[in-house]
DNA sequence: TGCTTGTTGAAAAGCCTTTTCAGTTAGGGC
DNA sequence: GCCCTAACTGAAAAGGCTTTTCAACAAGCA
């Protein structure tokens, strides 16, 4: 489980200074079971410090993105949304409905990914998995 | 395999005009190997059609969509790409070094599927999915 | 060939994202 | 606890991509 503590550790370990906007966009990120947008990240973020910028939030979102906390969500409109990501883990299911977004586990395409790789001749290097759905609470 | 004559016979029967803009941007479809963005789109359907506007190209790609001889193909640094997609067939494998971009058959996720919508209580309605690798030509 | 209406391209508008820059602040050193 | 410096911030401007608007055009039917 991702906690503000951690990511906080893990920024000031990579040399990152521990500022109250960037607190306030990883707050905004953990409260929110989903995935989010810049602007609703920056909406959320406001609520622990008032005068967060967009500009700050995508910063942050790129930073956080690099050090693998949150992940792309791509969706039929778009990929500019968000979501944490813990490590490890690669891969989200998402509900249609409320936005809610999981990680799962166990992702195991490997032997599918050998034979498509025999297929094309492709050497398969990476795969994007992401699964749309209804959650249990929407259905 | 997709061709020219099978789209523009589509796009007829579901009462679109078949314009020399359009039949211009359907062969730079399909003459790419691989994924292009609107305005690569726009430059390769200019061989055929030299007035062609950027406007245009977005108005029939969003029309082939819907037709679902394109699809969106999602990449690190955005989602505003297309590629040529045969009806049936889901999912795109792509070369990281030329873009080129293959579709490719039997992904048999039904099993895998069905033990994620378990473990998280989804009911599981669809998936994307891509692959990333290097081409044959590329190695 | 003529008519009707869907389609087109250019310009303008609209968004979202990135860059710029002067002011602010975290946090190590004293 | 205070100072200092470099990293960080927010606002405004710039930039880029996508959509809307609208008068002119052309596909395709009669």
């Amino acid at each position: 489980m991702l906690t503000e503590r951690t990511i906080v550790q893990q920024l000031s370990r990579a040399g990152y200074r521990i500022t109250q906007p960037r607190r306030a966009v990883i707050r905004a990120l953990l409260e929110d079971e989903g995935y989010a947008s810049p602007s609703k990240v920056r909406e959320r973020a406001r609520l622990h410090c008032p005068t967060v910028g967009l500009v700050t939030v995508y910063r942050t979102l790129d930073l956080l993105s690099e050090l693998g906390f949150v992940r792309r969500i791509h969706t039929e409109d778009g990929c500019h949304s968000y979501a944490t990501a813990n490590h490890g883990h690669r891969h989200h299911l998402i509900c249609r409905r409320c936005g809610a977004a999981v990680e799962f586990q166990g992702c195991d395409l490997s032997t599918f990914l050998v034979r498509i790789g025999r297929q094309t001749g492709y050497t398969i290097e990476d795969h994007l998995l992401e699964l749309v759905g209804v959650c249990a609470l929407c259905q």
